[in-house]
DNA sequence: CATGAATGAGCCTTCATTCAT
DNA sequence: GATGAATGAAGGCTCATTCAT
């Protein structure tokens, strides 16, 4: 990368000395991670493009230059949210371990949570909304995907590999769980008085998670780890 | 019931011919309920008055002459999903049997859930939001309550009642999974491909939790519900 | 006075057990006074009803039901303010000692001011904001008498009984200066540091208005006050 | 001047096929000039930024882009009137001469009325509604400034050179005399008949203040001019 | 007679967006 | 390519007034 500032270098950017692609892409990091965060705390409605500037350290205008519009913005950070959550929904087959599908599920979605819980709550927040801008992603792909498990687990469940339990419902129990320590965030550090969950305190509710659910669904843990 | 004197009927009221004094009640009545909608979907800043307005059918003047401020109507729904909340905190002692405990927990959280699904979306609106306003009570009440809770739930396993796992988060888990129907109720039915979810539905995850939730903690469901 | 409560006796009236007619006669004067002394301060526009309401101590709708509307409220402040004014406008001649008239009209300009402040600052306000209510008293019944005045003035000045000074600049001069310690109350306790005037700083300053006025005039002042 | 690179031209600006960096000063300079007018018209709370948009000929978000707010907006102005006064009060000493002193004190109060009535009105709304805005400056700045002064009058007075009459209610003299004519001007049109006073008019009643006011203190005109 | 209820109009301010450079 | 300027629309709230009792 070399020193010479473009013709078109901006205030921000000569200040810095960087060159310019570099600048385009680290702003629209930027303003993505400040989206996000002030999206997922107050909704799409609640959010202002001013408090995402301000959150990006960027002036308004650039932010929607960058994004096109507020509407614009949103859109991209839930796609970018179903991107991430596609990427870790591999297939599973009947022949699979059950324990094993189930606690890499249940790890994978905790994973997920944990890494992006801006992004669990932005999507949190958009299904408390009604879901105006996911309708379509929820009664297609997501659905598909969600019968496509049930199915394997019915299986499953026929041959006695588990417990006949509702596999729709065991999904959600799944998913509830998971989301909850991002979407609750709030909630979990007042009532257990930290100021944020660690690592360790993550592995070990993953654990608990894993040992209970899949006891309770008539599972025996691959790993043994204390819950 | 008799004729009680009552204030002066309003323009909508005489367009109705109602009587007098129900008005008032049932205005309010009205604005809380819209509001707990709009709140309930949009979190406290992406609420506006002009839209709970329309939905209670007033006009705007009217709803903040009877709750004063946007603010003050916001506090008096959560004093309000929080006192629903409390009533059924009753307690418990060491000597109650564990599997009839959690499955009463399960139940009545549920049906709390399911009674008030636009209440419980604006607790968790809230919460993403960063509890601005319920700090206090969830470092403070709540967590007294968790903890209390917590105490009982060691015991019993040091008794070998139950599995020994973390009593916190059980509770989380329990919590998670029972407002997952109302908070999470767009995605769930999107998924489900259902306008609704029904009183059997309910009845039918109700058991499903309580079946996995204590069997996962080593506890025989009391009532032999199939999940 | 009968001990009797009327009928329709308000709940205000029924709480200090009064008559009927004396209540209206002390909410009349309550709202009167209440008014002058809003509208004083923040004018015609800047008063509000509401506030003027609660500095009187009774509900809004009071103020509208006995003064009919805030403009009916503020001309009849104006009316009173100007009556007042009138009183003490007595006709003089050319025939009279021009110091004693002179002083006469220092001392009761003075007083009125002393005795009715928020007059006084309310008739300021008006003026302000360009004498919306009072265009017509002004270039009628007021400008008359100034002329009148003026004229005499003039042949005291021929008569060689004072020195030849613009009569018109000269009343300005005497209302302005002792209208001062009304209008200007804020200025005036901020540099003196007081918390108010006493009687025997407003004679102090009454007589040093006196002195430097009249023999600044070419009069000497009839009575021997220190200025 | 050249041709300095500005800021975008406005609507208003291609409309009008102005250059482009005029624009902002000259709307700053409307906006400045018509809040003043409709401050000192209808004090703080009764100006609204409707109000002075119109008469600045701006939509009024405009208004308030340039400006902050309405409370900024009037303490600049309230800052900027301060800024003028202190302006012209400059230091002197026992070794000046006391009639040219007062004379060019008087002189120089009543240019600032005369160039800057609505900034004098202003700053007489402000005083009329209890100085919120100014109490500080009140009892600080303006209290030190009248007490130097004061101190210089009475050495005067001691040394014969003018009568010993109060120097704070002297001042308060002049202030009042010269300020009337700015704050009380719709009255003294009223009266006088006329649409507006002259330079003449202005100059006349000057040294009808300065003849006046120095023969009241016992002192001698150095000036010549007939009031 | 006196007052709470009700509301359209207006308040100051913030919003998302467009535009010119 | 990036940003300050500008603005109509909408935000929460207060206003003066009308109405029914």
């Amino acid at each position: 990368m070399t020193e010479v500032a473009s013709p078109a270098a901006t205030r921000r950017e000569r200040e810095r000395g960087e060159a310019g692609g570099a600048t385009r892409e680290r702003n629209e990091r930027e303003i993505l991670a400040a989206a996000e965060k002030i999206f997922a705390a107050h909704g799409y409605r609640g959010a202002s493009v001013q408090a995402i500037a301000e959150a990006a350290g960027l002036p308004k205008s650039n932010v929607l230059y960058y994004m096109g519009s507020k509407r614009g913005l949103y859109v991209r950070l839930l796609e970018r949210m179903m991107a991430r959550w596609n990427a870790l929904l591999d297939d599973i087959s009947v022949n699979d371990d059950p324990a094993e599908v189930l606690e890499a599920f249940i790890r994978s979605k905790m994973a997920l949570s944990r890494r992006h819980p801006e992004g669990s709550r932005l999507f949190a927040a958009e299904i408390l909304a009604g879901a105006p801008f996911l309708q379509e992603y929820l009664s297609g792909e997501l659905r598909d995907w969600v019968e496509e498990r049930a199915r394997i687990f019915r299986q499953w469940a026929e041959r006695g590999l588990m417990d006949p339990v509702d596999p729709v419902w065991l999904i959600f129990l799944i998913w509830s769980a998971t989301q909850h320590y991002a979407d609750f965030e709030a909630q979990v550090l007042g009532i257990t008085g930290r100021d944020e969950l660690g690592d360790a305190d993550v592995e070990q509710i993953t654990a608990f998670l894993i040992r209970v659910i899949l006891k309770g669904c008539g599972l025996k843990p691959p790993s043994a780890a204390p819950g």
